[in-house]
RNA sequence: GGAGAGGUGGCUGAGCGGCUGAAAGCGGUGGGUUGCUAACCCAUUGAAGGAGGUAAAUCUCUUUCCCCGGGUUCGAAUCCCGGCCUCUCCGCCA
C-alpha cells in the first residue's frame, strides 16, 4: 500500500494512478474519512491525557491515605466519555485500511502510458527464429504423440487445467526446476528456500493478491489459500521484521507448485498447456535497499533470461505500459519465449520492482547503518520467475521439434536427464 | 485428536493492578584503556501515530504498543473471556 501521508500530499498523483492502472478507488473518500479520523484521535488524546494525570493523582492519594474518592467519581466520567469517542472512531479505521489495501501502486516514471498488452515495449530480443522444414506441430500433438504429456486422464482425476505429464515427459519437468534452481543457487548467489503451499489470509494480503483477486485463488475450508506463486509464502518470510543493514541485499529462490483458478479466462489459450490452473514454477525475490531497487530489477531480469539463453529459447524483453502493470508493481518486465507450434510468443516471466509497496502492507523494514543515523526504512521487494515451466516446456518442445516427431533435450538439461538427448516414441 | 506448560524489546529472561515502555544479562553503537588480538571500563541503545518547532535535521510535548481481539477497573504486561501460535507428554500417521 502506498503511505497515507504521501496520499494526503499528492491525491491528485494516486488518482492518475488508480485510472491508468484500472483501478476503482475512491480517493477523495478516503481523504474525507482520514481526515475525520484525525480529528476524533487528537480528542482522544487530549481526554486520554487528562485521564492518565488523573489516574495518577488517584495513584498518589492512595498511597498517601488520602480519599480519592471524589476524583474517582470524575475519572469515571472522563473514561466514558473516551469511550464514547472511541465508538464513533471504530468503524472508521477498517474502512480507510479497506481503501488504502485497494489503491495500487504507481507506476515509475519511465513506464510507458498504455491502456493494455498492445502497449506495451519491446526492449531487446534474444536468439533467432528456428527454420523448420515441415510445418512445426503444437506441443499438445507431440506431447500426445510421444506419451509425455496426458491431458485426458489429467482432466479424469482432477479437471480440466491439470496436466498430468508421464515417463520421460515428468522428467523433463523434474529436471526443468532442478536446472533453475541450481543456476540461482550456484551462479547468482540466491538462497534456495522450500516453502508451505499453503498460505494464510494475511500472507496473501501482504503481497497483494487479496482483497483485489480473491476469486482467482483456490481456498480450503480452513481459511488457507493455495499459493499462487511462490512470491507469497518467499516474501513474506520476513513479515514484521526488521532486518539489520548487513543483511541486504537478501535474495531468495524457489520452487513451488503454482495454483490459479483463472476465473474469467476462459476461452482464452484452453488448447495444450499455455494457460492452466496448477504449473510448477521457479521464483526469485529480493529484498534491497531503497536506493538500489532499480538496479536490482535489471539484475534480476537478466538472471531469468539467462535460463532461457541457455536453453537456447528465442526470446523477448517487454516493459510492461501502465495498463497491463499488475496492482502492487512500479515497474515490470516480462520476458516471452517464442513458440513456434502455436505460432506465439508465451509469457515465461514478469519481474517486478514493487518498491515498499508490499514492504508497507507486510511491514518489513531494515536498520541503516549508525553512520547513516540508524533509522528504520521499508525495504523494497522485488520478484520474478526465474521462469515458470508449463510454456518453458512448450517452448522446447515446439522449437527442439524434428521431422520424425521427436525431440531434442537440450544440453545443459541433459545431466538431470540421466544423459538422455532425445525424446522419441 | 487428548493432557499440561507458555507467548514480554535484536536475543535470553524478570515482572506485587498504580512509582514499569518495562529489571538483569547478551548483542549493537560511541568513547576510553591496552604492543596486537582478547579482555576490561564508561556511556548509549524499541516501534508507530499525532501536535509544535525548523530551510532541513537535531529537538519538545503527547498518545498507543508486553501474541491478537473483547471485558472488568479511575487505572491492566499483570485479573477474566475468546482466538492464534509454540513447547512437552500421549495417541494416530507418510
Amino acid at each position: 500500500m502506498l503511505d497515507l501521508n504521501f496520499i494526503r500530499k499528492n491525491p491528485e498523483e494516486v488518482k492518475r494512478a488508480v485510472r491508468e492502472k484500472h483501478e476503482r478507488v475512491d480517493v477523495d473518500h478516503l481523504l474525507r474519512l482520514d481526515a475525520d479520523r484525525r480529528e476524533l484521535l487528537h480528542q482522544i488524546e487530549v481526554l486520554r491525557k487528562q485521564l492518565n494525570e488523573g489516574s495518577k493523582r488517584v495513584s498518589e492519594l492512595k498511597r498517601q491515605k488520602q480519599d480519592a474518592a471524589t476524583l474517582v467519581e470524575e475519572m469515571r466520567v472522563l473514561s466514558d466519555k473516551i469511550k464514547g469517542h472511541e465508538k464513533r472512531l471504530d468503524p472508521l479505521t477498517p474502512e480507510i485500511d479497506d481503501l488504502l489495501l485497494r489503491i495500487p501502486n504507481i507506476p515509475a516514471p519511465d513506464i510507458p502510458k498504455g491502456e493494455d498488452a498492445s502497449g506495451n515495449q519491446v526492449v531487446r530480443t534474444w536468439g533467432k527464429r528456428r527454420e523448420f522444414s515441415f510445418k512445426p506441430r503444437p506441443h499438445w500433438e507431440l506431447g500426445a504423440s510421444l506419451g509425455i504429456l496426458d491431458l485426458e486422464r489429467g482432466a479424469k482425476i482432477c479437471g480440466s487445467g491439470f496436466p498430468l505429464y508421464k515417463g520421460i515427459g515428468a522428467r523433463l519437468e523434474r529436471a526443468l526446476f532442478n536446472f533453475m534452481l541450481d543456476l540461482h543457487t550456484r551462479k547468482h548467489g540466491y538462497q534456495e528456500v522450500f516453502p508451505p503451499f499453503l498460505v494464510n489470509r494475511a500472507s496473501m494480503t501482504g503481497t497483494g493478491q487479496l482483497p483485489k483477486m480473491e476469486e482467482d485463488m483456490y481456498r480450503t475450508s480452513d481459511d488457507l489459500f493455495l499459493v499462487p506463486t511462490a512470491e507469497v509464502p518467499v516474501t513474506n518470510l520476513h513479515r514484521d521484521e526488521i532486518l539489520s543493514h548487513k543483511e541486504l541485499p537478501i535474495y531468495y529462490t524457489a520452487y513451488t507448485a503454482c495454483f490459479r483458478r483463472e476465473a474469467g479466462a476462459y476461452g482464452k489459450d484452453t488448447r495444450g498447456i499455455i494457460r492452466v490452473h496448477q504449473f510448477d514454477k521457479v521464483e526469485l525475490v529480493k529484498f534491497v535497499r531503497p536506493e538500489t531497487s532499480y538496479e536490482e530489477l535489471e539484475k534480476l531480469v537478466k538472471d531469468a533470461e539467462e535460463v532461457l539463453q541457455l536453453l537456447g529459447l528465442e526470446y523477448r524483453v517487454l516493459k510492461l505500459c501502465t495498463g497491463d502493470m499488475s496492482f502492487a508493481s512500479s515497474k515490470t518486465y516480462d520476458l516471452e519465449a517464442w513458440a513456434p507450434g502455436v505460432e506465439k510468443w508465451l509469457e515465461v516471466s514478469s519481474c517486478s520492482n514493487f518498491e515498499d509497496f508490499q514492504a508497507r502492507r507486510i511491514n518489513i523494514r531494515f536498520r541503516e547503518e549508525p553512520a547513516s543515523g540508524g533509522k528504520v526504512r521499508y525495504v523494497h521487494t522485488l520478484n520474478g520467475s526465474g521462469i515458470a515451466l508449463p510454456r518453458t516446456l512448450i517452448a522446447i518442445l515446439e522449437n527442439y521439434q524434428q521431422k520424425d516427431g521427436s525431440v531434442i533435450i537440450p544440453e545443459v538439461l541433459r545431466p538431470y536427464m540421466g544423459g538422455v538427448e532425445v525424446i522419441s516414441q
